[in-house]
DNA sequence: AAGTACCGTTAAA
DNA sequence: TTTAACGGTACTT
């Protein structure tokens, strides 16, 4: 097993990815803040950029202050950019099955 | 609307 | 070791 070899910073910005809801999405701004460095957004993107784990980090749930896509969906093709609205359907399905009960 | 400054990591020279 | 580049936001013009 070998030591993964990160940045304090980009395990901060890992933590942070990975604590966003399923379906639901968090802009870059948000992640810098949680992290206690809100001037250091572009870090982040750089963090997501690489992305050491994307099994583990949705970064497709990661866009700008804007609403757009970031740098990583904005390479993506239509198909894969649409992931989050497909994370989004699951969710709209669950709560429609919670709720029936 | 366009340009600039800011932070942190990586690749290249 | 030093330089250049990438990536998102806020401020300024």
């Amino acid at each position: 097993m070998k030591k993964i070899k990160l940045t304090e910073f980009e395990w901060s910005v890992l933590k942070a990815t990975m604590t966003i809801p399923l379906g639901q999405t968090r802009t870059y701004k948000w992640i810098a803040r949680k992290i206690g460095q809100p001037q250091a957004v572009r870090a982040v993107g750089q963090a997501l950029r690489k992305n050491p784990y994307p099994l583990m980090i949705p970064c497709h749930r990661v866009i700008k202050s804007n609403g757009t896509l970031g740098a990583y969906a904005g390479k993506m093709d239509g198909k894969k950019g649409r992931l989050i609205e497909i994370e989004r359907s699951i969710v709209k399905a669950i709560g429609e099955e919670v709720s029936s009960y």
